[in-house]
DNA sequence: CGCTTTGTGCAGATTTTTCCGCACTTGATG
DNA sequence: CATCAAGTGCGGAAAAATCTGCACAAAGCG
């Protein structure tokens, strides 16, 4: 595919289209699965996917993500198949979607999500998982005051 | 509206879609900004669209969530236009959409989510939010803590 | 009243997405 | 070497989403 050589590489003549358009809906699938997969090949992802769609859809699929640049297509050395993983990295990828997250639901407030993710009564947060959120707090604190 | 009159009121002969499957690109837009604004019309929600559609667009598009079942349309007393709201409570919506979010970016771990909004220096968050934060989880260390 | 504005209810047209098939290539296998 | 299995690169077809243009109703107003 040449779109995905372009993309993957350096690409001179053709500049990829732009795309801050939000996702379709089988776009925004693919890439959830994707950043929670890491990387995932045509044939995997398929696995993962919704109504298992055709192979075919699948990889066409993967095509625009590519085009979009959004996604990489890799050729691992000794293996035939396409690699495909989030071109953007995992950190920023995180920060972007926890803004939205936070603007669309919990009014802006950071801490409003959090009280959400803790209060509940569900037991989600272990014990150990609760130190490790204690020593953040006071790091923050720390960093912060005075 | 035949369709809306069906969705907001009790809906006999009709079943309206199931539609847990994903959102369209638009609708997702649409309920993020009804979620964000609580409730809207037809016309103050044209004006927050991206790339503001057209009044008719924006109407078909409301109308198609309705028929999804996932706002509700409702004409107040004295007013003529239709106001929309999301159907699914707050609270529940907030819910799946930050359990969505620490599967796909997270690892599953709502810790590790809540780090990343502490952590990167991003002075997001007040002293007086950060106390909030330490009585809620003082208040968990408690529950579950023997 | 007449006129203007704001909305509603369709019914399609248009544009995008999404899906699939098929010819061809390549590595493996017996 | 013949054959299979797994991939790839298109090229459209099929389905969905999105947009638009009326005609008509109800209010507001000079």
């Amino acid at each position: 595919m040449l779109a995905r050589r372009a993309a993957t590489g350096q690409n001179h003549g053709v500049m990829p289209r732009v795309a801050h358009d939000p996702l379709t809906k089988k776009e925004r699938q693919a890439m959830d699965l994707l950043h929670s997969m890491g990387r995932a090949t045509a044939a995997e992802l398929q696995e993962r996917m919704p109504d298992t769609p055709n192979y075919s859809a699948v990889r066409a699929l993967l095509g625009v993500l590519v085009d979009k640049n959004l996604v990489t297509a890799t050729q691992p050395e000794g293996a035939r198949a396409y690699v495909y993983a989030p071109k953007e990295p995992a950190h920023k990828a995180r920060k972007g979607a926890l803004n939205r997250l936070v603007t669309t639901f919990f009014g802006g407030s950071p801490v409003e999500l959090m009280a959400n993710l803790l209060d509940p009564a569900e037991r989600k947060i272990s014990g150990a998982e609760i130190e490790r959120l204690q020593k953040l707090i006071d790091e923050h604190k720390r960093r912060k005051g005075k």
